[in-house]
DNA sequence: CGCTAGCTTGATCTCACTCAATAGCAGTGG
DNA sequence: CCACTGCTATTGAGTGAGATCAAGCTAGCG
């Protein structure tokens, strides 16, 4: 479980690991001494196929990984068979960096799309823990970002109907898309199924699809073939409430969330 | 805002301010000198009247509060001016530990009953950072800690249904209640009415009555003058689905909190 | 070509919401 | 002392958003 072999040999050029790494929040940017030392604690990088569990609930873990290629999920599943996921992530997303302290998870970490991942070893924390306070503080942030993220989560599935739940879940994902330069203002790749954004909004399929109609009919958006085309960004900020404080960006890329409100 | 009277003078003898904090976790207690670095770091205690906004969302705080005595809560808003809990904080618990790396909060923080608090100014947590990583390690493990709560409530109100989802919410707070030795065998206090046990499973307070009902005719449990009275605490947790390895508890209390199950 | 995974649409059902009325209880003031 | 107000709890009747069940469709792929 702790010993992995170095199939890919780490980059630290050209395109830094790190790159979407804190990239567009409120905190401002690494340094690039933050990054050295960030790229150093990484031991190696390794590849996942889509839909592989990557950390299960309850083992012990050592290492904590960085997505840095593909999209990955969080997920509680119940004992019917039913998946809810508690969490997506993006390249630049520490996914499970809570491990560092918790040691075993509450959740399963999964592939969604083929992803390429950053391994930093627990040991590699400590000394940043001990040495680099600044780093240790930006690494706290990602956690709490993560809380927050939860939270509105939260406020979602307890606050929103089906067509509002859907539209917030898309805000907030061109919003993270944006943060990491991976939108335009006219969308963004989604490569999920309509099964899986209902074990994000906590809908069935079914009510997905007739959501994504409704989106289509409204003119706020299309969902398809793996991607989110937004014909209407202030429309669909409108229809799922969303404010993105939450998630602690740049007032730039905020701005351009939410179609400059 | 940032200057608050010392009306309260800061106690360090008998029943110590931080006897609650990480009472009963899975990393073990504070030492005594821990204790007495994080009780040196407390400016002041404050009391709060019940129904007081605490923190509000969106302004800027240089603060953070631990909680002594009392309920907290904290909770999102929403426009047609419906709340939805997102967290109770009960004795021990670090309130808005977060707003000292997120600088505003996402939400507002408020006094469900009278409470006291202690008062730790950021920079005091900044000298902590800096000097003393074994307790930055302790802190950041709470900040997840609340993340990991808010993971199970959002499969509470995504994975449950009424029923389950009061009795997962009674076992959460009947094993919290047992860390800081607030719970007896046959139940404990919790002070909330049944608008606000709604808010938290996102039920109407109509339907949270019902369930109430159905509980107490289960055998399962009573909740009547503000306190759960537990009769069958197996069937409670089997009826919730309750499991309560995401509060990392110490394992004797995790035994208790489901009757040894 | 057939297979499978994902999407779509329709019909029916149900859990929890809404609306409404009543009762209990604490505090307040005459 | 009782009358009044406001908050909380309780119970009933009707409603509706989304679930469930079922069938057909589409597209990618070995």
């Amino acid at each position: 479980m702790t010993v992995l072999h170095a199939s890919s040999p780490v980059t630290k050029t050209a395109p830094r690991i790190t790159r979407n790494l804190l990239r567009n929040r409120s905190i401002g940017e690494l340094s690039n001494a933050e990054r050295d030392i960030l790229e150093t604690a990484i031991s190696e990088t390794r590849t996942f196929r889509a839909g592989n569990t990557v950390v299960r609930h309850g083992v012990e873990v050592s290492i904590s990984t960085l997505l840095i290629d593909g999209l990955m999920s969080r997920h509680i599943d119940t004992r019917d068979g039913k998946r809810h996921l508690v969490g997506v992530h993006l390249p630049g997303d520490f996914v499970d960096l809570h491990a560092y302290a918790l040691r075993k998870l509450d959740h399963d970490v999964g592939a969604l799309t083929d992803i390429t991942v950053g391994l930093i070893p627990h040991e590699e924390l400590d000394r940043i823990l001990v040495d680099h306070p600044g780093i240790t503080k930006r690494l706290w942030f990602l956690s709490l970002l993560d809380a927050a993220m939860h939270r509105q989560w939260l406020y979602r599935v307890s606050g929103l109907n089906a067509l509002a739940r859907v539209a917030h879940f898309f805000c907030e994902m061109n919003a993270r898309m944006l943060a990491i330069d991976a939108a335009d203002e006219s969308g963004f790749s989604l490569p999920l199924t309509q099964l899986e954004i209902g074990e994000v909004c906590s809908l069935t399929n079914v009510h997905v699809c007739r959501v994504l109609r409704q989106l289509r009919e409204l003119g706020l958006c299309t969902f398809r073939s793996s991607r989110v085309e937004i014909s209407n960004l202030k429309g669909l900020v409108a229809a799922g409430n969303f404010q993105p404080d939450y998630l602690y960006l740049s007032e730039r890329v905020a701005r351009r969330a939410t179609g400059g409100a």
